[in-house]
DNA sequence: GGCGCTTTGTCCTCACAGTGGAGAAAGTTG
DNA sequence: CAACTTTCTCCACTGTGAGGACAAAGCGCC
């Protein structure tokens, strides 16, 4: 039960530490080379790092063609939590200090049951990951994306449209209480895109959108590596903008929003009304006893190549980068990666998307833009959150 | 002809710097109330920048109840220059190193001219003032705006759409030939937002958006008091975002852009059709002998409350109510500026902007979120340009 | 194996940024 | 004119960090 208290003393060492959990295992030369500090200086700092006991020797690495160097990694028996709650289902993982993913599970919920309900399944899932011995000492951080709006300094949902009963829980307090350990709550979208920054499609990129099509629509929004929260936390929420002057009523209140014309719900509903119009055997083919489908299903049926799938497919793309050629235009990012439950629908989706975007944004704007899927799936949010949590930590002392 | 050649040797006489800049004259006192530095080491710094002669000794101040305090301020003989270049028009300043303007020119004139005859113009008038003797020893630094997309780092406007002939032309390298001083060159939305931050409306707002509504319509984006400029600087341009999907045909080869359908161009265009249609006589009264408007004359109109250039007001504050309220969702801002030519428009434009975004944007992102006239008009694109470059000044070398 | 060359890591000295306190200078107030 | 404030300077001391010398450890070649 030995957990990390120990914080980096100044920006030196905590710039060392997100080397070693970027880098993995690095000598004090292969350091110096990243950090531009003399080595005097940063031996000094690495043995007060040694001596905290978040780092620790890892032998000796191959010769160079001189002297063989002394590895030292972040100490291996430190473990992250990162939780990722949709708007149905958790995903929890287990890290350590590298953020490799030590162990994951998923289950289904509703986020509706409310924060009590879901938290409790939550810690349930990390109660049981920790069993099968991943994580013997306990956690010593954990990151939580919620999908909705968060005052990040406080890690409290505020006025989440999908999710009433959580305005105001104080998410950060009562899991750091449960947790023993500091935990960040962030939305699930700007997890989403720093799991990507770090280990998917867009490592490397400074500006960049991330664009979740789940149950509902969001967008992380990165400036200069950094996430981007907004005033009130809400940056990104472009579920809502509006589409369709006199469109479809959503359920936020207003006529004609994104996410009423398409998202994995959007997607479902339309593909239920053309299956019992008989407009589309393969998609009648598959309705469950309550005449529901799911967004799978769509995708499913589409790969099957049925043709009614594959229009409400393209025409969803067409909506989504209609919305993305405005934000393209506006923010001129380097990269937009869609993730999310939908890509499952794949390129159908993402060359529509694409059209859409090359054809109405500037070419300054376009000429060298890649748009992608993500590349990490269901991992990307955990990722994300466990990277949120050790930047913290990995950061001087307030 | 004493220029500026020192520049700080590190970031706590940037600081000082930009804190005389921003304060005018100061004690050493006061420097350190706001430095964080002990007294003697700001003493030290102060004094170098003493001997570097960018800062000088002025006076005594009044007494506190103590000893009187010997204030400091920059060198009264730097000169900045500032240089906004609009579609139809070019404005001139300079300021004094606290970016007090001591002079201001406005000429008409066509950016479709080229990059050559219009800074011919421009430096014309720049002679003009050090003529009345405003820069007796020449400029310190220059900051330049043009209307369209700049590559930042070297100062290049890039496929600008309003100015063909300016595609690669070396502003930044002309002007710093001809003016024998460092330049910087922005997109003049950029320079705005800028100027209402440092000296308008926006002053102590972290994040906001700075919608410049001209010849045509844009948008300067200020994240964390940095402007946004976006991958290839093109970040802002939302004059080119489709609000109508089988609307007007725009300039850019597209159907439905916002400028299209509504900017100062747009509106004259339309106020012409409907005096020529007979639906307004206050319109068509005041017809130039060509059968021209401009939008200054809709304005004219709208004051002396005629119903057509109302509406068309009307109708176009919701145009740009509608995309403004998109942005707000996806960037959550803590203020919104509306500038520009238009401005004489306006509260009428206003208050349909604000009806549009109020109603469409969710209300965790509208709940606290001012609407504003920037406050500072022509002058916001020189005072922008200047501070820029004193930014730029007030840093530590290279 | 001996020798030169390379790489890695440690040790030592020096420069200097920065702190904090003492005290001088220059005011105000009673 | 004494007591108190405020401002500014001077000085001694501390800790950071650079840079060079040197030791340790490896490779390759003769």
């Amino acid at each position: 039960m030995r957990r990390m208290t120990a914080r980096p003393a100044n920006a030196h060492q905590a710039r060392l530490l997100r080397l070693l959990r970027d880098g993995g295992p690095n000598s004090r030369a292969q350091l110096g080379d990243q950090v531009d500090l003399s080595r005097s200086k940063l031996a000094v700092e690495v043995d007060r790092l040694l001596d905290t006991g978040l780092v620790v020797a890892d032998g000796l690495a191959a010769s160079r063609g001189g002297r063989r160097s002394h590895n030292v990694r972040l100490a291996p028996e430190l473990r992250f939590l990162g939780v990722d709650i949709g708007a149905t289902s958790v995903d929890v993982a287990v890290t350590n200090a590298e953020l490799e993913i030590l162990g994951h599970l998923n289950q289904p919920m509703d986020v509706r049951e409310g924060p009590v309900a879901v938290f409790e399944q939550a810690l349930d899932l990390a109660a049981k990951l920790r069993a099968s011995g991943l994580a013997p000492g306990g956690f010593d951080g954990a990151g939580v994306g919620v999908p909705g709006p968060v005052r990040f300094p406080e890690g409290v949902p505020v006025a989440p449209p999908i999710m009433p009963g959580w305005d105001g829980f104080p998410v950060r307090e009562a899991l750091s209480q449960d947790l023993g350990c500091p935990v960040l709550v962030d939305n699930d979208v700007n997890l989403m895109a720093m799991g990507e920054q770090h280990a998917g499609v867009a490592r490397s990129v400074g500006d960049f959108l991330c664009v979740k099509i789940g149950t509902g629509i969001g967008c992380g929004i990165v400036v200069g590596g950094e996430v981007h929260r907004g005033t009130t936390g809400s940056a990104g929420d472009i579920g809502h903008i509006q589409v369709e002057p006199e469109g479809r009523l959503c359920a936020c209140g207003n006529k004609g929003c994104l996410e009423a014309h398409f998202s994995g719900a959007a997607l479902a509903r339309d593909a239920e009304a053309a299956a019992r119009a008989g407009h589309s055997l393969e998609l009648a083919s598959r309705l469950d006893p309550d005449g529901r489908l799911t967004a799978a299903d769509v995708a499913a049926a589409a790969a099957a190549g049925d043709p009614t799938s594959l229009a409400l497919i393209r025409e969803g793309g067409n909506r989504v980068g209609q919305v993305i050629a405005g934000l393209v235009s506006f923010f001129n990012p380097g990269l937009v990666v869609i993730g999310g439950g939908v890509t499952g629908l794949g390129h159908t989706l993402l060359a529509s998307i694409r059209t859409q975007v090359y054809r109405q944004s500037l070419p300054l704007a376009t000429g060298n833009l890649p748009i992608v899927l993500g590349e990490l799936g269901p991992t990307a949010g955990v990722t994300g959150a466990t990277l949120l949590i050790t930047n913290h930590l990995f950061s001087p002392a307030s």
